[in-house]
RNA sequence: GGGCCGGUCGUCUAGUUGGUCAGGACACCCGCUUGACGCGCGGGAAGUCGCCGGUUCGAGUCCGGCCCGGCCCA
């Protein structure tokens, strides 16, 4: 019986890469078995991505990094569950939906509202989806789902209550980041700190007993809002003052100068002003000191009637009066011009300011602990990436605000009663709810009997949403058996994101299950411009993914990301990786085509009796080290290696020098005879099965084709990717076997080599080799290799003499030396 | 100021636990149309692995100090 098909010449790697992507989709070999309980599982909680539209070389690089996994471990034997979601809600795409139709969201119904943002985010999931399948993603298509989706949001609200009842949501009056543009509150995670240009202004303030102090600021709009003075106490110069009084000008107020040893005594004059709240500083020393608190910044980022005569400006306008005044009265004493660090929203880019609102907070500082040990229990691809999970969430100042003042986003499941303003808060049966459309399930208030409510307007940040995913996808809560699902065993995430998408994962599981969500985390790098800086569209060195994917299909792209650099750091996109892709892809093509060609009349059930050659002995030997070293290294995430061993055997072991090697072994039987005829073919059958299911992980379409013509009927597996990954046999590892092939390969390449400097063509003929060498031992193992030895070395005749002295030789062999008569 | 990461041929980059580890790609030079592939093959040149000290028989690989760059946090 005879399996392979002779490959064809050509191979439209785009159109195979599409016919494969279909052909999965319809036989569904990447479904999740929810029924299955014989294989153990393997969860992958793939990122939701925000539905810009836009698939960037990031996605390319974060997303092929897990898919290699998912594959590697299907391969392995495992039922992996590997789903997609998309992170649907957020304040771009309300943005959006207003430019779009030129208004504000404040102007319809929020039902209406949200109807336009949940199309304009179908139209680009549509457009990330088939990205994702282009790139050969083997993602479970049954089981994507989007944050937008009622049921989702169901899942992320009984989040809310089962917190709420557990006291790790609370509201209150608390100092939050607030952006002006955007209008809502938003956490640390969302601020972004930039240098930029600014002003330090001195200005003198007088002391209640006569004297003054020249105090230093760069926020002169906030001098309504000041309400101490602060140095520090081990400043000698003013150490005197602590104490003492002194009057705030234009405002008039009379503060207190107290001691704050945060107060760096080489900024300004070493005197500084406190406001509510010019910084996060700021904050603490009103709460340490027990200060008055005077909020003169209005939501919209205007100055208020606190400020008095100052109400109503901008913050801009505000700052330039106050300077005005003070210059005016003679009180301001010089400007210097610095760089300072600003806190700025993530989103719009407008600096932030320090609001107290009203606000719904989750109550993650108490879990820091909880956050450590877990960051320090798992297993991190690379290892030093925990440290940024733990140092964030040791710096966390405050707990996490989850509330939003936005409309496209999750509702929070509350109610105020309209009299006793009693919280009253979703039952677990009553969602998906949105308050802001219907009233509570209840007749009257269980407090006072009122029978109005107020309905919470605020909405939760996204992260609530997508902090959810490892629970969810293991079908929490609906399910039964989902904690079989849960930890997820990898979280796949860029390092610019462990301190939101990570921590927030940690912290919403932590807190809802009281269990790690993830067991191990993949860093990616950031994608580099060729420039050397961080890719990104404004800085004009932005590669878009589909038009590298378009020009050299999905495996030459995936080769790319994978090779490019090592995992977790950054790499850069570079054209030449795609194209040596491209053209390793080319060389399998070709290599895989010699084979079938010589493989046509080979029987694999034949295989017994089968007396292989010492170079196909060195081959399999070689292979199988291979094995060995990219299983090890797609256990520890090292993509780069492990697509290294095999491309570089591919390449350079089995074409350049086996193939070449046995190639008049094939095509001569009438010389050789049929048994080193089926030798050959034998190790060029095993060897190219194996090194396609070893690329296969990483170059799934074009392995999947080899495959299907020169292997299905044989081995049965209805895709290469679902046969079993190679397991490594100790037995076919042969040191000696290694050796002596090295030697036989070495004296071939010396008569390249000498061909090569007589720049004669490698075909040449040569009448006579002969080799000499002072060891009978190795006399036999180059008798051994002796058919190769002439065939590759296009010699009619090969003599091995036991001579000294005589001839060149062999490279890396001093033993042996070569001598060639034309 | 603190933390983390990096500094390797012209360029980009790989190097688990210290001992053929100085490897690969691109670029470069010299050849060859060899019955899979010239989108290929053979051959070649190129790096004192940021600097200084230390541990060791032996260090890009470990330790200390310094210089430079990046990111995050003050």
């Amino acid at each position: 019986m005879v399996y392979v098909k002779v490959l064809p010449k050509e191979c439209d790697i785009i159109k195979v890469e599409e016919k494969w992507q279909r052909k999965w989709e319809e036989t569904g070999i990447y479904r999740f078995d929810w029924e299955d309980t014989t294989k153990p599982t393997f969860t992958i909680d793939t990122p939701p991505p925000y539905p810009s539209g836009d698939f960037h070389m990031g996605n390319v690089l974060n997303w092929t990094y897990f898919d290699v996994v998912a594959r590697y471990k299907r391969m392995k034997g495992y039922n992996v569950l590997f789903p997609q979601g998309w992170d649907c809600h957020g304040l771009p795409t309300e943005v959006e939906v207003e430019e779009r139709y030129g208004m504000r969201k404040a102007e319809v119904h929020p039902k209406e509202f949200r109807k336009l943002c949940e199309q304009l985010v179908s139209k680009y999931i549509d457009i990330m989806k088939n990205a994702i399948i282009r790139l050969g993603c083997s993602v479970d298509w049954m089981i994507e789902y989007k944050t937008m989706d009622p049921n989702y949001w169901r899942r992320t609200q009984l989040s809310f209550i089962t917190l709420y009842k557990n006291g790790f949501i609370y509201r209150g009056m608390h100092p939050i980041n607030w952006c002006p543009r955007c209008e809502t509150a938003i956490a640390d995670a969302e601020v972004e700190h930039e240098s930029r240009d600014g002003a330090l202004y001195y200005m003198e303030f007088e002391l209640v007993e006569g004297g003054s102090l020249i105090i230093a600021t760069t926020r002169p709009e906030l001098i309504s809002a000041c309400v101490a003075v602060s140095v520090n106490p081990f400043d000698e110069r003013y150490r005197s003052y602590i104490g003492k009084r002194i009057i705030v000008p234009i405002v008039k107020r009379v503060v207190e100068i107290i001691a704050e040893e945060s107060v760096d005594p080489k900024f300004g004059t070493g005197v500084v002003m406190i406001c509510t709240y010019g910084d996060k500083a700021d904050v603490k020393v009103v709460k340490r000191n027990q200060l008055p608190i005077i909020m003169c910044i209005t939501h919209d980022g205007k100055i208020n009637e606190e400020a008095g005569k100052y109400a109503n400006m901008t913050i801009e306008g505000a700052r330039k009066a106050v300077i005005e005044d003070l210059k005016n009265e003679g009180l301001l004493k010089k400007v210097e011009y610095i760089q300072q660090e600003v806190g700025v929203c993530w989103r719009c880019g407008t600096p932030i300011e320090i609001l107290e609102r009203e606000q719904w907070f989750m109550r993650t500082r108490a879990l820091t602990d909880e956050v450590e040990r877990n960051a320090l229990e798992l297993k991190w691809y690379p290892d030093h990436m925990k440290h940024r999970l733990i140092d964030w969430a040791r710096s966390l100042d405050w707990d996490w605000v989850v509330s939003r003042q936005r409309v496209f986003a999750t509702p929070i499941p509350i109610w105020y009663c309209g009299k006793c303003k009693e919280v009253i808060i979703a039952e677990a049966n009553w969602l998906p709810i949105d308050p802001r459309v219907e009233p509570p399930k209840v007749e009257k208030c269980p407090k006072c009997g009122h029978f109005e409510f107020i309905p919470e307007r605020d909405v939760l940040d996204t992260w609530f949403d997508s902090s959810l995913t490892c629970a969810i996808h293991a079908g929490w809560p609906d399910r039964e058996g989902w904690r079989k699902l849960f930890p997820a065993d990898l979280h796949p995430s860029g390092y610019d994101i462990i301190r939101t998408w990570a921590y927030y994962l940690m912290v919403h599981h932590l807190a809802l299950f009281n269990e790690r969500p993830y067991k191990s985390c993949l860093i990616n790098g950031m994608v580099l411009g060729s420039d050397g800086r961080k890719m990104s569209k404004s800085k004009g060195n932005y590669v878009a993914a589909p038009e590298v994917i378009d020009k050299y299909g999905a495996d030459a792209t995936r080769q790319w990301a994978l090779a490019g650099g090592a995992t977790g750091y950054d790499i850069p996109f570079r054209w030449p990786d795609v194209e040596y892709g491209r053209r390793f892809i080319r060389k399998l093509w070709n290599a895989a085509r010699f084979a079938s060609y010589h493989l046509m009349d080979y029987d694999s059930k034949l295989e017994k009796g089968i007396e292989l050659q010492l170079l196909d002995k060195w081959l399999l030997s070689k292979l199988e080290r291979v094995v060995k070293r990219v299983t090890d290294a797609l256990e520890n995430c090292q993509f780069n290696v492990a697509i290294e061993e095999v491309r570089n055997f591919t390449w350079h072991v089995l074409c350049d020098k086996y193939i070449e090697a046995v190639k008049d072994r094939l095509y001569r039987l009438e010389i050789y005879g049929e048994g080193k005829r089926r030798a050959a073919q034998f190790a060029l059958y095993n060897a190219i099965y194996k090194v396609l299911q070893l690329l296969a992980p990483f170059m799934p379409h074009i392995t999947e084709e080899i495959y299907q013509v020169m292997y299905a009927e044989d081995k049965g597996y209805k895709s290469i990717h679902i046969s079993p990954w190679p397991i490594v046999d100790e037995g076919i590892i042969n040191e000696i076997v290694e050796r002596h092939g090295d030697l036989i390969l070495a004296l071939i390449s010396e008569v390249r080599k000498h061909k090569a400097e007589r720049r004669m063509p490698l075909n040449t003929s040569i009448r006579r080799l002969i080799v000499y060498t002072s060891s009978e031992e190795l006399i036999d193992i180059i008798t051994l290799a002796k058919d190769d030895v002439i065939g590759a070395c296009k010699s009619q005749e090969l003599i091995i003499s036991l001579k000294e002295g005589e001839g060149k030789v062999v490279e890396g062999h001093p033993e042996v030396r070569i001598m060639i008569e034309r």
